[in-house]
DNA sequence: AGAATTACCTGAGCGC
DNA sequence: TGCGCTCAGGTAATTC
């Protein structure tokens, strides 16, 4: 489930680790993800330099000199860096090796993860170039939610979930902002009003900015990864079904919601 | 255009 | 112990 958060923390590892790396070979073992590997890459990358490691809402951007390498972690995938003699395990999936020793492995159980090469700015490669402003960043705010709302029957938890809305935002981070923002999930996104719009862009940057801040506190990336993926910051609703609201102590209950899980405490959201 | 649904995939957890 | 079932969920593709 890496959600942003995780895939931030895994940005800043990746940047101090690569930045300046020069790749020296591709292997590509599986080449069927969701969607296909490009073939090429093993011809394309070596010779390149990692030049930066940047985000875009779940995508790690890898630029290089002439290109941009583009990974998406899917719901399971991770990447790690490797010394280059370490033998490839299940669901190792890629590796692409570098001068001097280490090796960017990506691993992905469930093959949800992408692999994307782009000759020019990947910002505007067809899978992301309609993806909708970042969190953490000043596009995006109450006044941006309540324009965008406006003729949208879909619940708002669906919304802001939706990557073209705003980039980012998956099940658990959803739940939890609507909780902390007193807003029922099943709402149609036109009905909250401005004030309540502002609450929620409000929450989603804070549960997220918390999570990275988290994250961050923990000096060793594998260590900080695998703390937000397994024992993330207590989550007020997600995965406490039938447990007590932490605001009001009555009953938190579940529904689906686009065949996600949901829970919302039905006293504290309306 | 927006909304709803399907497809992709494997490990975990469950009942039997 | 192991079988079969359901669930988990990000997002692209497809359908309505």
């Amino acid at each position: 489930m890496p959600e942003l958060p995780e895939v931030e923390i895994t940005r800043r590892a990746l940047a101090e680790e690569l930045t300046e790396a020069l790749i020296a070979q591709v292997v590509v073992r599986t080449p069927k993800l969701r969607l296909p590997v490009p073939p090429e890459l093993p011809e394309l990358l070596p010779g390149r330099t990692i030049l930066r490691v940047s985000r875009r809402g779940k995508y790690l951007l890898f630029s290089c000199d002439g290109g941009w390498l583009v990974i998406h972690l899917g719901m399971t995938g991770h990447l790690r860096v490797l010394p280059a003699e370490t033998p490839p395990g299940k669901h190792d999936h890629l590796d692409i090796f570098f001068e001097g020793g280490c090796v960017l492995r990506f691993n992905d159980p469930r093959k949800f993860g992408t692999v994307i090469w782009s000759a020019t700015d990947p910002l505007a490669h067809p899978l992301l170039a309609s993806i909708g402003p970042e969190p953490l960043e000043d596009g995006f705010h109450g006044g941006y939610l309540f324009d965008t709302g406006r003729n949208r029957s879909v619940a708002v938890k669906q919304f802001i979930m939706n990557s073209m809305v705003v980039a980012g935002v998956g099940n658990i981070y959803a739940n939890e902002a609507l909780f902390r923002s007193g807003i029922r999930p099943t709402r149609p996104a036109r009905s909250l009003d401005r004030e309540e719009c502002h609450r929620l862009a409000g929450t989603i940057r804070e549960v997220l900015q918390e999570s990275i801040d988290q994250g961050s506190t923990i000096m060793d990336f594998r260590v900080a990864e695998e703390t937000l993926r397994y024992h993330p910051l207590d989550f007020r609703v997600y995965g406490r079904k039938g447990e007590p609201c932490t605001r009001c102590g009555g009953m938190l209950e579940e529904i689906r919601l686009g065949n996600r899980s949901t829970v919302y405490c039905p006293a504290c959201q309306r």
